[in-house]
DNA sequence: CCGACAGTGAAGTGTTCACTTGACTATTCG
DNA sequence: CGAATAGTCAAGTGAACACTTCACTGTCGG
């Protein structure tokens, strides 16, 4: 149950890329040549062998050679990694947010606290700066 | 059910970085200002708010001005988009990945294929070019 | 009112990214 | 053999990032 990941910051930088991702979902039903995996992207083979190389770097996939063609194959394990990260803050956050909505349903005539979790009152949003 | 949300980049994007997952992690169990965010962090406050503008441009927190002090907090929404695209892809690879165990299982002592998912015979891994 | 505090805008800087082109290496196929 | 295929390396380039410092603005707390 250890969180502090080294190399999470790899995984979810080789996501951010929109086809970096096209690539991950490319290969979920099953593995795909590097051509294959560039096919629909628009841009040189070369190009196409980095992004796969920054994939295999963070452990999203892993690749090996036959031939003339590298084939290549996802890793559920750096997906289950980064989903986990995400799940649980995700899980922290809504509990406490539940927890929240309970208890304000509960006292639900008090006068105002001036609190979390609804930031719309007070000074209104974020952006009139200036 | 879409998946192809555009900004899924920048939340991804905005969580490859370890200073603003912290801040998420700070972030999870209640809000804070943007200054106790920056604090476990060695930057400047000017470089804390640029952390905390990326956070919120993605959508992954809120944040609201009392007085002279933003109170930032999460908004679970970007955390469960993100999550979401991670675990279709993460079932659908394991859950073909688990049928592909069942069927070696089922005939196990046929010769081999040169297949999937055990990429580790043929010209063995990656890394020996040149 | 005054000084400290919390935040902000605007530049500027060094680094990392996402490509490109061009040269080159194996493989496979006719 | 020889051309097409599939991939790879090495530079190089422009844009995006992650900061920094400095100047400045509003709040508070006496």
């Amino acid at each position: 149950m250890l969180n502090h990941a080294p190399d999470l910051d790899r995984v979810f930088q080789a996501l951010a890329d929109p086809g970096r991702r096209l690539m991950v979902e490319r290969l979920s039903p099953g593995s795909a040549s590097v051509s294959e995996l560039g096919r629909p992207l628009d841009m040189s083979l070369a190009a196409v062998l980095q992004h796969v190389q920054v994939l295999e770097a963070c452990g999203l996939i892993r690749s090996s050679k036959l031939g003339r063609t590298r084939t290549c194959s996802i890793n559920p394990a750096a997906l289950r990694a980064a989903e986990s990260w995400i799940a649980e803050r995700r899980t922290l956050v809504e509990r406490r947010l539940d927890r929240l909505g309970e208890y304000l349903a509960e006292t639900a005539d008090q006068p105002d606290t001036g609190w979390d979790a609804e930031p719309s009152e007070e000074t209104s949003e974020s952006e009139e700066h200036q």
